[in-house]
DNA sequence: GACATGTGTCAGGGTTGATTGACAGGTGCC
DNA sequence: GGCACCTGTCAATCAACCCTGACACATGTC
């Protein structure tokens, strides 16, 4: 694993709300519309936060059709399991390519 | 252990230059200046991201003296352990009270 | 006194993230 | 056609985060 997909998956996990979408998905699999109404969120809102977990790779969506042929996105979350501990961070930093738009601009600009 | 001490170590784990920092202090204890050379970085910029780690208990400073009789910070990494997996974030997220500011606004505006 | 080292903090500006409302498109049903 | 449900995206706004430069204070040495 490369740290920068962990840095990702951290990043992604340190929310409060993208925490209790994982909670919720992990009781049961759900689609966008129903889930937005269990947890009270707006729509657009857990799009993007599905969407930051799912690029993460913490979570997988689907889109399926119902048998009344409504297009339904179905998510689930992906099985994961990271160990974090000094150890696991430094080895994981080392590996780390991802520098920051600022870095990136200043050695553009040399 | 509480969702919201989880989620103050994730979001503090999710940024590369703290993980680098917890890399450089898993080597050795440092002060901020030297810490600050080392790694590249601006010692105010330093001093705020270390500031953020302490927050969160992944590291602990103490202010020593030299014996030259200067003041000088001293960081090393604090020893834990998380294990991420959908469980365990979803047994964190059941005890989250942290509700965002903008939740916040709202429930008072009520 | 000037210089080097260490500490901390502050204001300002730039970038990213979070959030909402509105819009577009699709299907099936009455 | 109108309504209910589903999907997606967009602009605009506000908060949060990130970052720098400059300042103030302390100590020891030349």
């Amino acid at each position: 694993m490369s740290g920068d997909e962990l840095l990702q998956a951290l990043a992604a996990l340190g929310n409060p709300h993208r925490m209790r979408i994982i909670a919720a998905l992990t009781e049961r699999r759900n689609y966008v519309s129903r889930l937005a109404r269990e947890i009270g969120m707006s729509r657009p809102l857990l799009h993007m936060h599905l969407q930051r977990l799912e690029a993460a790779g913490l979570v997988v969506g689907s889109l399926e059709l119902s048998e009344d042929g409504k297009a339904m996105k179905f998510f689930e979350v992906a099985p994961f399991m990271y160990e974090l501990t000094p150890r696991t961070i430094a080895d994981a930093a080392r590996t780390l390519t991802a520098t920051t738009d600022r870095q990136r601009q200043k050695e553009e600009a040399q």
